[in-house]
DNA sequence: CGGGATCCCATTTGATACTG
DNA sequence: CAGTATCAAATGGGATCCCG
């Protein structure tokens, strides 16, 4: 009963706090500038560390190892040591890593749509200089 | 005609760069630890500047004066000053920050989700320490 | 209340070189 | 190829003080 609207700052407070929340625990886990971009660049297969890292433009070797290993304590990337000759070693999506979809399909949609967007010019926006 | 598949890495690779690309546009602007939050506190009205802080925990207050300006600047947030005495600011989202809302309401309802299979002890995760 | 300015530390990152 | 090591540089972010 913590929150009764007994006239205070709104009664949608307590909703909107746990939306925070659920937002903050899913940036803690995927947020960053990579994390969501190597998992897309995962998303057709599995892949190589040097594969991956030519596909997301501007990761440096030491971050992107850094990344991956995060993503594998977390749950979302698997990796895998051939030991055929020669050896390989291969990166790739676990199941969990599914269950973002929605997420990673709206960000893609609205990214094409924004850059739309910018390209007219609406806003004053150096945004897109380095990728344009 | 760029990626005809002779037999290169992966007929799908340019799509999947185009992906990449429209996640990197995506992130360049809502990126970040505090963007989204920020929306989302704004999201059932305006807020002013106290108001916003208290809602996102952790964040301070030249941090959040900060990624506002951002926010405007990009034409998520708009400032509004009310000269009627006294003074007061309200920070509002723009009619652009709607076309977020899949954006956003996917990534609440992963995080919704994330928690319970995180506090059911699915992977070694010290994530939700802090949070619980 | 709504911030701006400053200081200062900690973490992140980039570049480069190196290794199994 | 798949990273690791190391150092320098940039960035982030807290703390504090201040102002209208």
């Amino acid at each position: 009963m913590a929150f009764t609207n007994h006239n205070g700052p709104r009664p949608d407070t307590a909703q909107c706090y746990s939306k925070l929340n659920a937002a903050g625990d899913a940036l803690y886990v995927i947020g960053g500038k990579w994390r969501l971009r190597i998992i897309i660049a995962l998303s057709d297969g599995k892949r190589r560390f040097n594969e991956i890292q030519r596909a997301i433009s501007g990761i440096s070797a030491r971050v992107l190892s850094n990344e991956l290993k995060e993503l594998e304590i977390n749950g979302f990337v698997t990796r895998k040591v051939y030991t055929d000759f020669p050896v390989s070693i291969e990166y790739e999506l676990t199941p969990y890593s599914d269950t973002l979809s929605p997420v990673i399909e709206s960000l893609i949609e609205w990214g094409e749509m924004h850059r739309q967007r910018i390209m007219q010019g609406e806003p004053a926006t150096a945004a897109l200089e380095e990728t344009l």
